[in-house]
DNA sequence: TGACATTAAGAAAGCGATTTCCTATAATTG
DNA sequence: CAATTATAGGAAATCGCTTTCTTAATGTCA
């Protein structure tokens, strides 16, 4: 049923090697018989066998991509860039959600390295431990890990930090002093912890004190960003302003609000991370860190397939952010 | 550097086919042999080859996914339900963005094809013509289509006349006469006219007129409906409900009542259809038409996988939806 | 105890491509 | 024009695995 390259080969009347040649163009093959060449694939609907190229080749063009969760906007953006990119060069991208689950996140990559996936993206959930590390370290393909700075690991991020110092700065020159944050989890060991240096950076350069209790640990969920709202304003009415640590719960956020009769931002500003396109849709407009989502998938792409070429596997890139200001904060007296 | 099958088999001190027993479980083994193959390949973090393997079983288990524009959320959520099911049945999955481009959509087929994917999952953008039927036709795989009866192929949809119908006339039951409608491509030939068919026959069993000015082309996206209601709030003050054909337009409608200074759902109702998740969460929360989008990934994932391993190519699998009521719409007398 | 059935494990073929090595013919050159 | 060099195309090896076909060893039964 299927045709192969033997199939071909016969009823162009040559030999398998010739139609290898006329397809992949390695070596020239004069213009009468790559026109058979040409016509017989046409006539069969002949594909090449993946597998079969693949082995010998020892490339299967296929990119592996691991996240959390794919329904998460900040991440379909994310491989929106990495597909487009990859589609570019010729490759092919093989998801796997990784869930929330460090478990499932090592069985991923056994996955995808099993099947034979030329070089890995991935956005580790909350921290990249030992499993991972002996993986990583074990396999020959490069890996790119997004917005976590990891070992022998191309990394690709923003300056968390320092981008979520600037929010902070902007929020206290538009006259709040009482900010509440609302971070990743207490334990991650990236960007939700540095987020959180950054806010605290920059309250202590304004001499603001940084008070435990306005600062809630979120979880990056909607659900997550709601709750903490709801935490912070019942207990400590001064707020005037809430910095969450990712756009989806700066929406949680804004529900609350919303939902206890309050206005944004008259009553309270809302800050958020990360500018996933919604945010430049849903009414109010978010105020928020933004990082060039998409540009940051097309750059893994083509920095991992930089990589499977030329051979290296470390790097560390970090791009641009900013703050787009949009509707969501305020200045205050 | 990367082990084979033979470095095991020289390490156990078995042959290779005796490894690949031990491996896939196909022949009894002893328990002594296979504890020695076990502990070399532990020792040298073999993993076996995909395309060697997949080049003789002769099969990949691998799934194709084509999909116009994965950072919309109805497809992430799609994904979801299909990765994790495919998962659970060993599966991965590539992922393939047709954009919204038809001949980038015969691309993807093709490629996913040579890549030698075991069945294909697929949601045309606007319509399927010659070209994909002709890929279809001659594939020795099954293909799932989404939201499309579409030949030589599993579909998998809700009844979007019917959803649709039900949903007008839920807004006409609660005292709507001026309902707009906000619909797909015109000459989409699948879920966009559908769903306007529905919203015409409602409103016909009830004898309310149609009015060709109260029907408006979009385009799926949230600027298509923030448009389409500029458009039709312009020319015609008495609206009182807009029911567009997704969610995602849906919320472009809000923001551009929003935008104007009206209120949702005092001043007009607006009802989606899709029930992505933001629907439940963003303000005011979207009444809209349910679907399983989770579920129905699920379900592709499950079936195509079953048509792999049966054999069998055609389907019509008909789910449920429903209204699900929010805030966005309000009775009026 | 001899004949037969069972069982574990090895040898070798084969999956469908690519690629190296080789040959036959055409082209070039002194 | 003979000798050398280019060039197109074929034959066969190879990639790493699975699987069929054997074989040797063990167990069973009359």
């Amino acid at each position: 049923m299927d045709m192969t390259i033997k199939d071909v080969a016969k009823i162009a009347g040559v030999s398998p090697a010739t139609v290898s040649r006329v397809i992949n163009g390695t070596k020239p093959v004069s213009e009468e018989v790559t026109k058979r060449v040409l016509d017989a694939i046409e006539k069969t609907g002949f594909k090449r066998n993946a597998a079969a190229r693949s082995l010998v080749v020892k490339r299967s063009n296929l990119l592996g991509v691991i996240i959390p969760d794919i329904s998460n906007m900040y991440f379909s953006e994310l491989i929106k860039g990495i597909d487009s990119m990859a589609h570019f060069y010729n490759y092919n991208i093989i998801l796997s959600s990784s869930s929330t689950n460090e478990n499932r996140e090592v069985e991923c990559f056994n996955l995808l390295l099993e099947k034979g996936v030329d070089g890995i993206i991935f956005t580790a959930y909350r921290y990249v431990r030992d499993p991972i590390y002996k993986i990583i370290d074990r396999a020959s393909i490069p890996f790119v890990s997004l917005n976590r700075k990891c070992r022998n690991t191309i990394s690709i991020r923003v300056d968390n930090t320092k981008e979520s110092y600037e929010a902070t700065k902007y929020l206290i020159k538009l006259g709040h002093r009482n900010i509440a944050f609302i971070s990743g989890y207490f334990d991650d060991d990236a960007s939700g912890i540095q987020r959180m240096d950054g806010y605290k950076k920059a309250l202590k350069e304004y001499g603001i004190p940084i008070r435990q209790n306005l600062i809630c640990e979120g979880d990056f969920t909607f659900k997550g960003g709601y709750n903490g709202a709801e935490k912070l304003l019942m207990f400590n009415k001064d707020i005037t302003a809430i910095f969450a640590v990712n756009d989806e719960m700066a929406y949680g956020v804004m529900a609350y609000i919303q939902d206890i009769g309050l206005k944004i931002p008259k009553d309270i500003s809302v800050m958020g991370f990360d500018d996933v396109a919604y945010s430049q849709n849903f009414r109010p407009r978010l105020t928020t860190v933004h990082q060039p989502i998409y540009d940051i998938g097309e750059m893994a792409s083509k920095t991992i397939i930089k990589a499977i070429n030329e051979g290296f596997r470390e790097d560390d890139i970090i791009v641009k952010g900013g703050i787009a200001v949009r509707e969501s904060t305020r200045r205050i007296e």
